[in-house]
DNA sequence: ATTGGCACTCACCTACCCAGAGTGCTAATT
DNA sequence: AATTAGCACTCTGGGTAGGTGAGTGCCAAT
């Protein structure tokens, strides 16, 4: 499987590139004839069958029947866009749209959505995107208030406008005012402070205030811990655009299309597909099978992170087919990240 | 156009029925000969074709081509619906199924989803549930954020623990001690009323406090008719088993699914058609082009209004083709939306 | 090493036929 | 007068056959 110089040299990978860009760009098997007239290698179809040949041996291309041309191989996809792939700028009249669109634009929450809709609509393909990591982000504001059977309704604020709800469970039973008690003492402690950090300190004060601080203090602290220890952030992305999805004919088929919907509603697997891009930051790429989700087998799949204040925290993409233009999809994603990104950036910068 | 009782005897509706039946049974175009054994009425295919040229004459059947059977067209469906069927009490099963997927359950957005989902699974079609009216619903608690430029973010709570969140534009700067009483003041006055009467008593308060209430009230009254004065309410539906549409002939087609996929995402047209049926109690049903949407042309809608306290609330619906069983999908429809109303109904009995 | 030539394969299109299902009409039957 | 049997007719769908064009692999010539 490993691929060395000499199994590939200089004119196997040049007439490899242009067969991927023709095919990606007509969507029909290449041929020897068409391929000897659109590279400049000014070779034979002859010539270019037996290099044909090679690249078959590789697993780079293959015949979909004996009298059809070639079309690239997962691992012929992976080869042209990781060494071969010529990216063309970010056309202009799109970078204007893209700045537009995520600039006026004010709550955070239509934001996400509106990132998507704008790769959709861009791309004429699927775009989606993720609710940024709320870890990384700083709270704001909490409210505690009761409901029946030692219930409490926390809501609490992070970055400026986001509001989240849950309702927790405590042994205790609390009052309204014991209650707003609470969320005094725990807003004048970590009011500001990153959720993260709220996290780890909640635990230190825990710990070594054991004994001496008083008991509301106490019973605030254990509230707390409750609301932000676990699966409250729930993964979650927007994805616009499926339908554009519809119209691929390699995806068209009815059980395709039922196993790739079916993934999107229930977003686990996608959740998963994009929580690993999260680990890099750039454009990362799954082509076809490499997702290793049979519904996304004839799909693929190019994202960013995107960071607010350095950090990574949340993912976009576009999903296509596989035979999508990358040289204009890799750059595109790239720039829509970052937009997105300074446009989340809390503008704690204005006095 | 209009049907009256010499063109349409006895006989002629049993057909038409036993008619219709065999063709959701099994999608084939149905024959005279199928029909002569069909039904108990003894009659040769020959009369049997006598009766169909007619039932075709008044646009109640048709056929695809000269050699077929016929089908049923919208028409003919309207009068199997409206006065032929005979429908079948719910299966016990699936009632166990309902009553059990909507009671355990406590959060009421959890509780929509649930029920959206129940409808998809049970009945292998597309499940619709809207949020529940905002308007017939009661206030439990306020609160106000300061943002930048004059913007606030209020959060409210309504009915035990549904939490909301809008902002706000003023025209005066109001600090976060002037929020914190504006919005006890507000809970003080309002908490526990109906959204409806929390509106109209504003604007009452409004006119006539206008001179003796103090500024600070005025201010909390004036954000208050801010919050609830308008387009608060943004109707929204939950759908589940969009996916199993897909599985319909009938409806596989790439461009019909593109249309109908689009007009879920968009969501604009399914509100309209539901909100139509919020207007009737008791099942309502939409056979193909009657919804008047081109999307839904090959579908049909059963729908019912679910209540809370006797007050329409929301509406809950059945998304299939056009040939869906009626008979079993409208009795399922009507008591998923009782069972729903009831789950709903706030638990201001427990003492 | 490259190329022209050639036999071969395969998908795809068209034409065609045939069987089956179902109809409408007419004449016979009840 | 209503019902039915009989019959000619229509249309779909499946199956077969032939032809075309694109493309290949291989061999021998350059």
């Amino acid at each position: 499987m490993s691929l060395n110089n000499q199994d590939l040299n200089e004119r196997s990978l040049q007439l490899l590139k242009t067969l991927v860009e023709r095919y990606i760009q007509d969507g029909q098997p290449v041929g020897s004839r068409v391929l000897s007239k659109d590279s400049e290698l000014n070779l034979s179809p002859a010539t270019i069958r037996n290099v044909m040949a090679d690249l078959e041996d590789l697993g780079l291309i293959h015949s979909p029947h004996t009298s059809a041309g070639r079309i690239p191989t997962v691992s012929g996809y992976r080869l042209f866009v990781d060494s071969l792939l010529t990216v063309k700028p970010l056309d202009a009249k799109d970078l204007a749209h893209i700045s537009q669109g995520l600039s006026e634009n004010i709550d955070p929450n239509n934001m996400i959505g509106a990132a998507s809709r704008l790769i959709s609509e861009l791309t004429n393909m699927a775009g989606v995107v993720t609710l940024p990591k709320r870890e990384l982000v700083y709270l704001r504001h909490i409210e505690f208030l009761p409901l029946s059977n030692n219930r409490i309704l926390v809501i609490f604020v992070t970055n400026e406008q986001e509001v989240h709800n849950k309702v927790i469970h405590t042994d205790k039973i609390f009052t309204a005012a014991e209650l707003q008690q609470a969320a005094n003492y725990l807003n004048s402690l970590y009011s500001g402070h990153s959720l993260a950090s709220v996290k780890a300190a909640l635990l230190k004060d825990l710990k070594h205030d054991q004994e001496r601080t008083n008991q509301a203090m106490l019973d605030a602290l254990k509230i707390a811990k409750l609301t932000f220890e676990s699966g409250h952030q729930k993964d979650d992305y927007v994805l616009s655009g499926e339908t554009n999805l519809m119209g691929f004919s390699e995806l068209a088929d009815r059980d395709h299309l039922k196993n790739l919907f079916n993934a999107f509603s229930q977003k686990r697997d996608v959740i998963h597909l994009l929580d690993q891009s999260m680990k890099a930051d750039g454009v990362q790429i799954f082509i076809g099978k490499e997702s290793g989700y049979q519904a996304f087998d004839q799909c693929s799949l190019v994202t960013s992170s995107y960071s607010v204040n350095d950090e990574i925290v949340g993912v976009l993409g576009v999903i296509g087919p596989t035979r999508m233009a990358y040289e204009k999809i890799i750059p595109f994603v790239d720039v829509t990240a970052k937009i997105l990104g300074a446009a989340l950036n809390p503008k704690t910068t204005t006095p």
